[in-house]
DNA sequence: TCAGGTTATGTAATCGATTACATGGATGTA
DNA sequence: TACATCCATGTAATCGATTACATAACCTGA
């Protein structure tokens, strides 16, 4: 493979005149620069970016720690950071933990290796030592979508609490009294949040929440399903299942379907996290939306902010409830 | 940041000691493995992955180019390429093509410059210049997915041949006749493919297809719901409607539902591509399923191979129906 | 004509690792 | 004791770019 110093040859100039070339230095004759151009092209020269890195300290790279590329709200969400990376000329490695912390570790200690500029987690457990010792050192992170008590690094997330109390008035004004909530992980920032909503919302409008009702998944449809069963199995099962996610919602899906119950006469059903197929469900699925797309782009714009000096503010943004038919025949009234 | 040289002094040892440590290299006493591992410890060391690849020539690092992230198959693809590379010590470099040409190229060229070991490519396109080059260079190429005609290189696909058979066996036996097909870019191998085993299949069967009953979509939903609408306004409109993925699928449910009209009774709809929430679209969704993962695990078996020095051999996987209540009330007869 | 300035280009150090080869001390053997 | 072997470790070249500094050529104005 041809390298800087064989175009250097080949085109009768040093090796500096070639570098600046490639970095469009004003410094350089129109003819120079042709023919440095000519002599790329007829040895096909592509530049070596691990050479330059290793010289520029930079890498123009940034990592992205996602929950689960399965889930598409995390698709989405890397779909954003993508593109918003890419247009300030950056590109994006995507570390998948599959929910797991050793997964999550590893990722985060070969990014690092690899001197990405910046990195972007969804932290996806309980706080570990690797992590928590990167951003005691100022490591360049940011947390998207999730935070972790007690690590002082900015982050960039969805805030369902308004939400979660719209949809809480909406299935009371339906008539419902019996909520469950299938919750996700406690050890998760967005677990924790979403279930202490939901019974902060459930208290505001004076309904009681059974013990039982409230069921702590792992943001997999697996749990989703197993713990609908274990909802339906009550002596009083609930009138309405809330899930914590878009997966474990398709869970509950899987088992009331399995179970040959009607949704919403035999139980209803609402999804914390909407996905383009929701309408398509019959009945269509009332969901909460989180504007993933719109969080990846201000996770750049907060990393980025961190890399150029400027100061990096967290961000939280509003989720919205959507209406459908799930709970019953109601219009909104949020 | 503390570089092998501190650590080197900081544990009275040279650096060829250090990095023998951090290779595993046995010819170092376990008493200044420690010793060198405390100053690690010690310096927060982390190895610089970015000198390494410039010494050694090689990143440990794939490159995959998908075609658009926010489709479930590819992102299903792209988790089971990210498995296969972490298991066998490569880190995954996501592209997205976002079926543009432009950016597959953008891509392409990024990803040789950081000199990624193997490339992994969903061809979004027809054949571009440069992919030709570094195809006719010997780069280290595998398509996944896609193939393109005339370019020589390891491919691993699904066949989806037999599978369109007997789903065109399937609705005729229903009593279906007028069938409309809506394809996938002509550009593309898949988009070809499809529509080539339709029409044989068709032909076999003995229906016609009316000229009108083949629309070229893009593999987006929107398509999918402009052609739908475009079929259903036909003087004759189609009893059923087959489209060639799973988002021109989502495409034409929305249209369906926004006229109100019943599947299948006023019309069918079959697809091919399958995602987990077809079972829940009421009536369930037939469709034809693409062994994703398992083309994303070969994908990293052949590209592997290549860099070993092994025959990397294409491979193509065939795809079955999955027959479900979208085209009618009938039970499987393939 | 020449000091001083400008401009295009070249020389060589540098980034942080790996590794071929050198070295020196310990051990074994005759 | 003398010499060969072996083993753990060290020295220094190297990978391919960038860039501070040096330099040569040319221009300008007195």
């Amino acid at each position: 493979m041809a390298r800087i110093k064989d175009v250097a040859a080949h085109a009768g100039v040093s090796v500096a005149t070639v570098s600046r070339v490639l970095n469009d230095n004003p410094s350089v004759t129109e003819e120079t620069r042709t023919r440095v151009y000519a002599a790329m092209r007829e040895l096909s020269y592509v530049p070596n970016a691990v050479a330059r890195s290793l010289r520029t300290e930079a890498t123009k790279t940034l990592g992205l720690i996602i929950g689960d590329i399965a889930n598409p709200f995390f698709a989405e969400l890397a779909r954003a950071v993508e593109d918003a990376a890419r247009a300030a000329g950056y590109t994006v490695i995507i570390g998948n933990a599959d929910e797991r912390a050793e997964e999550q570790d590893h990722y985060v200690r070969t990014l690092l290796e690899q001197r990405v500029d910046g990195l972007l987690i969804c932290p996806t457990a309980e706080v570990t030592p690797l992590v928590e010792e990167v951003a005691r050192a100022g490591g360049p992170l940011v947390f998207l979508d999730r935070t972790l008590p007690g690590v002082h690094v900015p982050s960039v997330r969805a805030d369902g609490t308004d939400a979660i109390r719209a949809l809480v008035a909406h299935l009371r004004q339906l008539g419902h009294r019996r909520i469950a909530f299938i919750s996700g992980p406690a050890r998760l920032s967005t677990g924790r949040e979403r279930t202490g909503a939901f019974l902060a919302a459930m208290a505001e409008h004076g309904l009681e929440v059974h013990p039982e009702y409230v069921q702590a998944g792992d943001f997999r449809s697996g749990s989703g399903r197993t713990l609908t069963a274990r909802l339906l199995d009550l002596p009083e099962p609930p009138q309405v299942i809330f899930a914590g996610d878009n997966l474990m919602t398709l869970g509950a899906l899987d088992e009331i379907r399995a179970r040959g119950l009607r949704i919403p006469g035999d139980v209803a059903l609402a999804s914390f996290d909407d996905v383009p197929w929701f309408p398509h469900v019959n009945p269509a699925i009332t969901a909460i939306s989180q504007p993933a797309a719109e969080l990846g782009k201000r996770g750049v714009r907060v990393i980025l902010d961190r890399l150029g000096g400027r100061p990096a503010e967290s961000v939280s943004l509003p989720a919205v409830l959507v209406v459908r038919q799930s709970c019953g025949e109601g219009r909104d009234v949020s």
